[in-house]
DNA sequence: CTGAAAGCGCTTACAG
DNA sequence: CTGAAAGCGCTTACAG
């Protein structure tokens, strides 16, 4: 860059103090005439001035940075946090700082660490879905650095503020919708051992079965990893030795994964068995026919955890320190209707 | 967040200056004893200090941080473009400031003036798939501000350093390779208008006609907008009045809706029609039948403009100003041979 | 309404 | 091998 501009240079011009333009820069009010004001205004116009942040935040301790920790960028969820949350922030002023852990404990740890000491104002940082620590969050928020989790599980985390899905419910409401429309065996694909939300959505679908009256079969669950394959795998294993006239995978892809295997097994979705995945995603509403799917509203998440954090950042009590998003069940072509319940 | 601790702290705790504690801190080798680094080094992880990034900066003036400017964070040649360049620039220490523009010319401008005013030390940015303005991107470049261009077109930018993808190339490819199979009524739909890539691959799909000897049929060819709905409509209205056997879409959303609009006209993929995506999404590969399109490898063209950044950065010069990237065919389910050509 | 001066926490010539 | 001091470009009490 060629030679910059300073706050001294625009002073010097405008034969006025540094303290002035930096109070017209800064908006301090009632402090100078409309003539010094329009006259320093116009010569950072000209000079395309602008504050140099470090100094600036060397004094205010402010960066105006927020550091967003996600486990992976190619998941739609994540997207739609991290758009959610900069469409918020950015009009207060801020850019976002992304990190990608890729499920990486020790790769969190570092972001955490370094992005607290000084580069950013505050962190949003979600789940994992593989080994989660907290203790590195724990630590941070003791020391009052401003921090939101979400959909981050742990008794541990009580205190922090935090961003939830209601996962149980979400499964429960899936398997209702599914026996009021005459399905008795419901099979279940759940997501990897290690993620805490894995298990919320089989506990859901435990709680969904036992609400309507049918007995727990564990025959009728599979274990998967959350990416297609498994979905696939586990679905033909369940084709082999079980009668099913429904499932639900606990996300889209292995849905996606799911209905391959009925059509290869030369089944019909959903004349013979109809499938519910999870998560939303553009793929479920690509897919064909349309999944049916469980929606989780990222977007609004991400904005709420931005709302939040800014609110702490700027002292400000939140209203509830946790928040838990109530998903929304949304019917695609990939549900038939067996018998209604009378 | 607590008190912080300072490089004063550190020297303080070990009776040396806060010089000796910089140089340690900052690998200047030769200045001291292994018994001070040794002892600083402990007093460093005792207290967890890390220098204050604001302080560093204004010295040095750098940050440390790269500005990543994108129109689409949900569009997965995005994405890869992003993670490689992460990948790349996190080694070397640096964060990367995600900044979306969802094609708005103005908020690009905006997220370039304000990036390069101190608050990255160097910028990537991509095109936008509307309306490009390179003006600024000219004028920062002309202030030695380190960018680099991704898929970014204009002759105006001839300059300065950019990465591009062989759009024509892939598109007379993907001709050629249909030409080769048997067939000789191809379709096209195109991307918008605005879209400097449509335009290219456009101009690939001609190119390629004219190299195997096919006359141009501007029948055969339909605009659409990059998204699912264009593709198809445009597939519908080509099956009405047109007679061909295979579609090629500038990307794979189009052609996912293209194939959509075949079967729905109860045609098959491949079987009546065979159809080439653009982009080589995961859509792609997870389309049944699995879906023929151009690999752009953008994970590998956001590293390589990473690493070209670095080198401007460092102030060494780059091999090639302009670096070509060549997709790659991939061939899914989707395409069907006619007939060998002898 | 305005400004001189201290200070934020570092790095880096410069001197020894 | 080590340190005192200047200076990076701002903001903000403090004094007028």
């Amino acid at each position: 860059m060629g030679k910059r501009v300073t706050i001294k240079d625009i002073a010097e011009e405008c034969h006025v103090s540094i303290t002035t333009v930096s109070r017209i820069l800064n908006n301090k009010k009632g402090y100078c005439t409309a003539e010094t004001e329009q006259k320093v205004l116009d010569a950072v116009k000209k000079a395309n001035y602008h504050p140099n942040p470090a100094a600036r935040s060397l004094v205010t301790k402010k960066t105006n940075l927020i550091g967003v920790i996600l486990p992976d960028i190619y998941n739609y969820f994540f997207q739609e946090l991290f758009q959610g949350a900069e469409d918020f922030l950015r009009e207060k002023g801020y850019s976002l700082v992304l990190c990608n852990t890729d499920g990486d404990a020790k790769r969190e740890r570092e972001f955490l660490n370094s992005l607290s000491q000084g580069v950013v104002d505050g962190i949003i940082v979600s789940t994992s879905n593989r080994e989660d620590d907290n203790s590195t969050i724990l630590e941070l928020a003791q020391n009052k650095f401003p921090i939101i989790t979400v959909e981050r599980y742990g008794e541990e985390l009580k205190d922090i503020p935090r961003i939830l899905v209601a996962n149980r419910e979400a499964e429960s409401m899936a398997v209702h919708s599914l026996y009021e429309r005459g399905h008795r065996r419901i099979a279940f694909i759940c997501g990897p051992v290690k993620a805490d939300n894995a298990k919320r959505r089989l506990e859901g679908y435990r709680l969904g079965l036992e609400e309507v009256g049918i007995p727990y079969d564990e025959a009728l669950v599979c274990r998967g990893d959350y990416k297609l394959d498994s979905g696939y795998r586990a679905t033909k294993e369940l084709l082999e030795s079980q009668e099913f006239t429904a499932l639900i995978a606990a996300n889209d892809l292995m849905a996606v994964g799911a209905v391959r295997a009925i059509q290869d097994a030369g089944k019909s979705v959903p004349d013979d068995i109809s499938v519910i995945g999870y998560d939303g995603t553009l793929l479920a509403e690509l897919s064909k026919p349309v999944l049916g799917t469980v929606i989780l509203h990222g977007y609004d998440m991400g904005k709420l955890s931005a709302e939040n954090l800014f609110k702490i950042i700027k002292g400000k009590k939140i209203a509830d320190k946790k928040v838990v998003f109530k998903p929304e069940l949304k019917l695609g072509e990939s549900i038939r209707t067996i018998q209604k319940e009378k």
